[in-house]
DNA sequence: AAAGTGACGCATT
DNA sequence: TAATGCGCCACTT
């Protein structure tokens, strides 16, 4: 149902996240060219593809989507945990250490 | 067809 | 320091 060039942008570019690293909402709305963070999330919200690791995407301090679907950060958190990221506090990575830059 | 809603981020008040 | 507004896209009702 991906058809709209911001959406697929968006989607293809969470899925090449690579194991063990994170990025955030602000740094991929930059990358497909806007500054509407939200468009990101949205842009997985109900879709859940399997495909696409939405755990990787964490908010611009590495906290967690507080509004994570189904989960909410505690299944976003066993993920990471299992990619092998390490966690700053109860719900933020350790984003110096996992940043992925979108590319 | 128009308005409302939605996993954020940064600037301004 | 906290609260609010704007940004600006796609989808639902």
């Amino acid at each position: 149902m991906i058809q709209k060039k911001l959406f697929h942008e968006i989607r293809k570019t969470v899925k090449k996240i690579p194991r063990g690293k994170v990025t955030t909402y602000g740094a991929i709305a930059e990358f497909v060219g806007t500054r509407d963070a939200r468009l990101v999330g949205y842009a997985l919200w109900g879709n859940q593809d399997k495909k696409i690791p939405c755990h990787r995407v964490v908010k611009k301090q590495g906290f967690l989507a507080e509004k994570y679907s189904l989960e909410g950060w505690q299944g976003q958190k066993s993920r990471l945990l299992k990619d092998g990221v390490i966690f700053v506090g109860e719900k933020q990575v350790d984003l110096k250490k996992h940043f992925w830059q979108p590319r």
